[in-house]
DNA sequence: GTCTATAATCAGATAGAC
DNA sequence: GTCTATCTGATTATAGAC
């Protein structure tokens, strides 16, 4: 029945140099510039081949997403196994590029159940790793410090890190020095003051 | 020079009609589905007649925005003379659909810079509003209770809030049920038990 | 397994008719 | 002041060639 059409192999070079060109495109100009004919422009190939290695332009979005998400939690399994794994955190989603990648999904996944049911996947996983390590951290460093459970710690700073990175995109700032400052020093109260960002 | 072409008046009945559709087909299937022709199909109008009330789709965009943001600070206004100005904005914030539709401006803007300049204007002045109103009632409700500068209590609260939204959409919950109960425990802290819901 | 020729549809915008 | 006929180009997707 459905698609009898031949796909390309995942594993093909062109497959990725079209995934990069779709991801770098969306990061650019927003998920409504990828289309066949620009990521095939950017990537230096022939817009039907789009429709070789991804059946359709939301399989495509899937399939970037998916490679991201993936290697974020490689990556974030790496900066949890930091000593101070909240500091790790907030760094992280208050800094990294990745936020914008982020943003651009959720607001794509809006109206698009399927990549909406994926992308919630991988938050709770992200979530998941996150809880466990930030359990641990906050017992290491005696409970009660301010009585929030680690899923509660998690939220809200990953809510103000998020509402920072967006604002700063916007090109606001009213409060954000104030909110750091306030942020980070109930990190030093926790974990002390940060080392130096960790490898990779 | 530029454009000779003439413009239908801002108060046709028409051009209010577009608006809305617009605005509806935005919250249901996303800016991208925002086009020329379904915007006039769902306006029950002809296409040629967006162009002839916004010039290009991104002035569609910014009349949508501005109508938008314009009701949103009365609405403000409104719930900020309540006696309880952070349980209103907490309330607000978290239930309203109004949020929905923010995201997608967002994520619009994030990549057209007129649309971002003018939602980073509009959301000082939300701000602005709501700073004045809240550092009012903290002075009221004694100071020193966390030792939260009155700009920095918003943007916890406003963060955290938007990410319970996100990520509600996206269809997630860990961690969201002990974050409410923090988030309100500490609004009863300050404000005591909230009161009925204001009108309007 | 890899790619191309081609179909069918939809997009934004403008000049000009009422 | 209001609306329509129409141009030009882009977009997704498929069937079929190498």
């Amino acid at each position: 029945m459905a698609s009898a059409r031949r796909i390309g192999a995942p594993d093909a070079k062109n497959r990725g140099v079209l995934l990069d060109a779709a991801e770098q495109l969306m990061l650019e100009e927003g998920y409504a510039a990828v289309t066949s004919r620009r990521v095939a422009q950017k990537a230096g190939l022939k817009p039907q081949l789009v429709h070789y290695y991804f059946r359709t332009m939301d399989d495509l979005f899937m399939a970037v997403f998916r490679r991201r998400a993936e290697q974020g939690l490689r990556y974030q399994a790496e900066i949890l196994k930091s000593p101070q794994p909240l500091w790790a955190l907030w760094k992280f989603h208050t800094e990294s590029p990745d936020t914008a990648l982020t943003m651009e999904f959720t607001a794509l996944a809006n109206h698009r159940k399927e990549l909406r049911a994926e992308i919630a996947y991988y938050a709770e996983r992200f979530r998941d790793e996150q809880s466990k390590v930030v359990a641990r951290a906050l017992e290491r460093y005696g409970t009660g410090v301010h009585e929030l459970p680690p899923v509660v710690a998690i939220v809200l700073v990953m809510g103000v890190a998020q509402l920072l990175v967006i604002e700063n995109t916007l090109g606001m700032s009213s409060g954000h020095g104030e909110t750091v400052e306030i942020v980070e020093r109930y990190l030093r109260q926790l974990e002390g003051e940060p080392a130096i960002s960790p490898g990779t």
